[in-house]
DNA sequence: CATCCTGATTGACGTAGATCAAGTTTATTT
DNA sequence: AAATAAACTTGATCTACGTCAATCAGGATG
């Protein structure tokens, strides 16, 4: 389990063998079966979680009770309600798991003493959430610029991954479309492959 | 200009004296005229800027020619097309002042020698781009589970200086709205007031 | 003062995608 | 293997918002 995060971390910066150590001391593993809520909305998020195994969701439920999927955590990426787990106010979002999952989980407390201990650990996170910031500004490019098929199209090129192995229903809800409208836009792209 | 910008950083970290020095050595100031470019797509990005007067817009253009913004930089924001300045590829967003403006800028070598020197400054970005990350993430959600009026109302209670210093189709353009729908919510919120 | 130019408003009309509803297929659970 | 639930498909209809086009108001600019 923990080989897979120190693995993700040397991608980014350097540690030496006693930063490992002290690193993974601050990480709990846990496992989540299927359907298992990680956070529950109106909880506070206390942790942040690196997904070594499996694949989790991260969601929002709006007035209406409609669930809008905001991201997917694949095996190493990391999960959390950033909000809640850094400020300590409730979360607006639910996070479950699709598949069975295995996850190391570091408390607030722990990411602080963590970062005080490991100086490049902000190295680190400042690089991750960077990138993330990259994705997330595509993202809400594209939600804002593409039809409903370019979204799809692109979701599927950029992540083939994630249409092998999370249901259609959840995809368009991540792309913030109604699960008809995906089937549709499907069966459109696929009798035009044919002609 | 640079106290504006040491005195947000101080916000988020401590800095000794030595530092603030060393910091402000890395920044060149620029101005920038109404409409002026910053940074123009297919460009390289070559640096990161902080706002300390005016206001910036950044930009894609799509296929159509149509423009969207994607974030406005008050006093007090960081500009850039991120991935191309972290990249060096071409950029995809075009940045352009919307008032007169100043700003400090910090080259990609000038950014890794001063996180070198003063690597508090990974955590100080670090926590920016974390804030970044949230804020981003919620105008996601805003931004396909809202209707027209709802993204609308939101910004204009979370944001009400953009409301008062960007013209109205700008600002139609950042909630992605046509300015002619914009135009009639704001009547229709208007009339609805007044009744 | 006249003329641009940029931005805002209003109306008529079109369309992408949502919603509702029914039926079918594919997974889970027992 | 039967039972039950979750996921996908298809059709009919509805609606929020976009598009096009004309008009209007307020600053700049000559």
């Amino acid at each position: 389990m923990f080989e897979v995060l120190v693995a993700h971390i040397l991608e980014k910066v350097a540690l030496t063998e006693e930063e490992q150590t002290v690193l993974k001391s601050f990480f709990t593993p846990k496992k989540l079966r299927k359907r298992q809520y990680l956070v529950q909305e109106a909880d506070i998020c206390k942790h942040l979680s690196f997904v070594t195994k499996g694949l989790l969701r991260s969601y929002h439920v709006d007035e209406k009770g409609e669930e809008h999927i905001s991201m997917f955590s694949l095996e190493g990426w990391w999960a959390s309600d950033m909000y809640s787990f850094f400020s300590g106010e409730k979360a607006s979002f639910n996070i479950d798991a699709i598949e069975e999952t295995e996850i190391l989980m570091i408390s607030l407390e722990g990411f602080e003493e963590m970062t005080l201990r490991i100086p490049v650990m902000d190295r680190y996170f400042r690089i991750l959430f960077q990138n993330s910031l990259v994705t997330k500004e595509r993202r809400l490019v594209s939600a804002i610029t593409h039809t409903a098929e370019e979204k799809y199209i692109r979701l599927a090129e950029c992540n083939p991954t994630l249409i092998q192995r999370v249901p259609q229903n959840l995809i368009a809800s991540y792309i913030g479309l109604a699960p008809e409208t995906l089937s549709r836009i499907k069966k459109n792209i696929s009798s035009r492959k044919s002609s």
